[in-house]
DNA sequence: TTGTAGGCGTTATCAC
DNA sequence: GTGATAACGCCTACAA
């Protein structure tokens, strides 16, 4: 039906001609300030749809140095939140007119080869929803200057260079352990994901504080090499058969639902215990998953959206970059705590 | 260090006026093939280094008509399967130098306009990863004809204008109910996702009519209208207390594990049933949840890295687009049935 | 409101 | 092997 299948697009020339005006007046016509005649308009306008033709963002960009484009990281897809994340990012950033890269950074080699064609992409904005070893990298990223901008998207980090877009671990951290302490367990364990730099750290500082400066005990604590359910039942497991039976803990906090979802299956299939019965765990992120009704985890939920959202508009620099890593979420009370 | 920061990206003719050449020199450095000698090839390397340079690929896309960038849409983020195909599909195309483009196509609208940004950015190729409504989409979808390529990944599709690069549904489903008629069950239930067009009754045709060519029954279907683990819970749920007891099926053979998951999950927390112990159950996928201690779910696994890895050839032109829907994965018994 | 240069950083192609 | 010319399709000025 429309123009010439097969064919190359139609370019603002072919339009201009067709429409009877010059190309210049076309471009005009598909931005949105449109200083523009209502006539031209529609004249531009229907000329165009009979070409099919809309504007070639390559050329557009190159122009303009300004890409909309926003490229993603990510270097752990074991963890299901990702899915959620990814979810939000892409709807809430297509909303803004800016389009997603996604990148698998799996390795760290694959993170400098992302950021370098970011910038090659002249992407807006370069986002890391990486778990392990961002701080690292972003020291260590050349190029790292000419990238629009640098955010660290879910977790906090520490590097100068980047901004954070994340909830306020502490308060949210603060918020379970008031639960928990209102739950009367007596031997708690804070299960961590991978460590690396310090930002990442607080979850697990402000539980084993919180809970010292409550009870005047230190809990326990165990790491986990990454956000993997699968991994996380594998180490739980054998960090248990390790325990005597009467040091047992009476509730396992964890540093997000992926870690949670496996150890409970650990707990289950494993050692035979019924969570909360036996065990109250506990989890970050409110994935899915969480809500099942084989988990019913106590978990906290991010502001996923609202922060996708922040996202957007730094991006757009439409928003001041203060407070990006203060969000706030709320704690979700179900069974397992 | 390197370069002068917060300046703009140095261009080949920066490079070249460093190294004493001609920026074409430059340019062709950077090439696979570059023919290009050594001493002079060393130089501008050398200098590139120095400055921080690196190809601009809107501008060589522009120029050569090659994007290498492949987009994605996805209208489907509630079945963690998804995950596993973009880490799949992010990593393979990447290893190929193929970027991708990540696109949220919740909405129908959403579909059109990611189709019309895929073209504005001229992408090699758009995937369709959806479960809803591809064909439909795709045969209303104007600017198609100048889209690279037109992709329907993991599903068959009718449409001529694509290509499916899928498993061959029909000779796996036909091994799956080659293995359910082994288990001696006798009232099958066929669980199927949302129905679009016809293809997409494959699974379920090959396995009703499998099991009524073995058994002279015809097995009940039963409907869910999206790969949600949730949803697949909610009416399974309401369409097993319409059941009478003594007509429950004692086998319920899943179009995949997302809709498997949710029914398992349904059995056991809504009607206080074991699986297998008292009714069998069987998807499709082989996701990671399905090798859980929870679901030990009988299964079939896609080669999706193989599937990707063709995705890429076609993508480049490297491979003949015959017998892309032809895949063959692997039956994976666990426990579940 | 509309038209005009000049330039964005490559690639293709042809000279040397 | 290297240099040069002409696109690629648009945008930011500025002039009419």
């Amino acid at each position: 039906m429309a123009s010439t299948p097969k064919s190359k697009p139609a370019t603002a020339e072919d339009v201009a001609e067709l429409a009877g005006v010059s190309r210049w007046t076309v471009n005009r016509a598909f931005k949105k300030d449109a200083s523009i005649s209502k006539r031209t308009l529609d004249r531009v306008m229907k000329a165009a749809a009979r070409l099919d033709y809309a504007p070639d963002l390559l050329a557009a960009s190159l122009a303009s140095d300004r890409s909309n484009l926003v490229s993603l990281l990510i270097d752990d897809f074991a963890n299901p939140h990702k899915l959620v994340m990814l979810e939000a990012l892409t709807r809430v950033l297509g909303a803004h007119g800016l389009d997603v890269l996604l990148v698998n950074t799996a390795s760290q080699k694959d993170t400098q080869d992302a950021l370098r064609t970011a910038r090659q992409r002249r992407v807006d904005a370069a986002v890391l929803i990486g778990s392990q070893l961002s701080d690292d990298l972003i020291a260590q990223a050349k190029g790292t200057d000419h990238i629009g901008k640098l955010i660290v998207f879910a977790r906090l980090s520490s590097e100068v260079q980047a901004v954070s877009i994340c909830v306020d671990d502490r308060s949210a951290m603060a918020v379970m352990t008031d639960h928990v302490l209102s739950g009367g367990y007596s031997r708690p364990l804070f299960l961590a994901g991978p460590q690396t730099r310090s930002a990442h750290l607080l979850r697990q500082q402000t539980f084993v504080e919180g809970w010292q400066s409550a009870t005047g005990f230190r809990p326990e604590d165990h790491v986990v090499g990454s956000y993997d359910p699968r991994q996380a039942y594998r180490q739980v497991t054998s960090f248990l058969k390790g325990c005597p039976e009467d040091s047992w803990p009476d509730v396992i906090v964890c540093e997000n639902d992926a870690l949670a979802v496996g150890t409970i299956d650990a707990l289950r299939h494993e050692f035979g215990r019924n969570v909360p019965g036996d065990l109250a765990v506990t989890g970050f992120d409110d994935t899915p998953q969480a809500a099942d009704q084989s988990y019913q985890l106590t978990t906290y939920r991010q502001p996923i959206s609202a922060m996708a959202e922040a996202l957007a508009q730094v991006v757009l620099g439409q928003r001041d970059e203060v407070g990006l890593d203060r969000f706030t979420g709320e704690l979700v009370i179900r069974r397992s705590a």
